[in-house]
DNA sequence: CCAAAAGTGTTTCCTGTACACCCATGG
DNA sequence: CCATGGGTGTACAGGAAACACTTTTGG
């Protein structure tokens, strides 16, 4: 921003958006993926993305390529920058810096698109991805774990109504560790903001059943949630 | 990645690095700004940073900035991707995107450069910034907070050698409040890893002479050593 | 009535915090 | 010998973890 070089003669990049899709199907922590229909890496999985528009903000590029593949709003989901990579040859075709973005999102009911389907994070073969997609990938599992540490965002990953058995299995997906329940349920009680009560009720099988929630109106966790020995 | 465009038409953008390099003067955090020798915003104070090469990876044009700034070796100092700014309009000759960095530096004993100066952040203008950095600026001191937190790097704002006083003057700085001296040393000397003691003491006016210590070989804290209640 | 899951109570332990106190130096 | 900062000891309060126990459902 500060260089002294004519802005006629810069280098010329080409900027990409590609999406890690997160999701919760217990006990599994599930990833988007879509299977490349041209060369190169024809037939591999990629992450779903694509170019940013000359004059299309970062966000919005993001955002659009996920109501693309996902038919998810935003405003049902969580969506965040995670990372830019930009290694001059992790494109063979050009140079290529794409800015990565994070999306937690609650399971769709619907139908997957065309060539795209929910893969199990842990038994997933780096070498099958894409490009440096493993290594987005990777960027962006740890960035969900740390944030559903310290964050509400676990809720991003439930329905718009839930119980807190769903919230807890979360947190079971993502770190592959069951926790105590009744120690779950005070500490998410105990927290303002965290959940929110509606009156109801709901049952699935046998055993007493669940109060539902919605999510709060905090963001934020004090202390976390998930003990410092978990990696 | 995924994108059905040809290669040959994508929209050409404008790749940079900016930096917030971040130092700490007992009791301020500090940032390194330099003076925009030319137009547009010719005058304000801008983050330090420039064009990234063709065939230039992110992190190596981000750390070659860094030692044409200050003279620093990226060796004895923290350099960290921070987030990536790409408003369409941010910057009114052409569309750029740019990668921002994070570096945390013991503040240099040689001679500043001709246009660059330390500002304290606190007591900085957001208006008196050029284009968006008031904005980049803001998240990498929330970055380098959140940093000091859970990780070992606050002895990356001191000396090789330094006295557990420096190392407490930095989390002060950080968050402008005054720890308890003794709670300090006790949980910086129970992390295994953290600090690792010379054999050495070192006087500096009166009291008794305090130890002094390099850092150590771990980088992650369990649990954080600031309080929660600290913003 | 039995299994299973939700939810509550209780005990134990550990850690953060505050603060009193001793140590070693410069002036 | 006094002020100043380094460093240690200790007692108290709050929270996390483990687990026994009660509640409410489906089969």
């Amino acid at each position: 921003m500060s260089s002294t070089y004519d802005p006629a003669d810069f280098p010329a990049f080409a900027v990409t958006v590609d999406l890690v899709v997160l999701t919760v199907r217990p006990p599994n922590l599930e990833v988007l993926l879509v299977r490349r229909a041209e060369a190169p890496q024809k037939g591999r999985w990629a992450l779903p993305g694509g170019f940013v528009g000359p004059s299309q903000d970062l966000a919005d590029a993001a955002e659009s390529k996920l109501v693309d593949k996902t038919g998810i709003r935003v405003k049902q989901a969580h969506l965040e920058q995670l990372q830019t990579f930009g290694q001059p040859k992790r494109d063979p075709r050009m140079r290529v810096v794409s800015v990565a973005h994070l999306a937690m999102v609650a399971v769709p009911s619907e139908p997957e698109l065309e060539g795209a389907a929910w893969h199990t994070v842990g038994s997933l073969d780096a070498a099958a991805l894409a490009f440096d997609h493993a290594e987005i990938l990777q960027a962006g599992v740890e960035r969900a774990r740390s944030k559903l540490e310290y964050t509400t965002l676990a809720t991003s990953f439930c329905r718009s109504e839930f119980t807190l058995a769903e919230l807890r299995s979360v947190y079971e997906a993502a770190w592959g560790e069951r926790l105590d329940a009744a120690n779950f349920q005070r500490k998410v009680l105990a927290t303002e903001g965290f959940v929110e009560s509606t009156g109801r009720t709901e049952s699935a099988g046998p055993g007493r059943p669940a109060r539902t929630f919605v999510a709060g109106r905090a963001e934020l966790l004090h202390p976390p949630l998930m003990p410092p020995g978990a990696l």
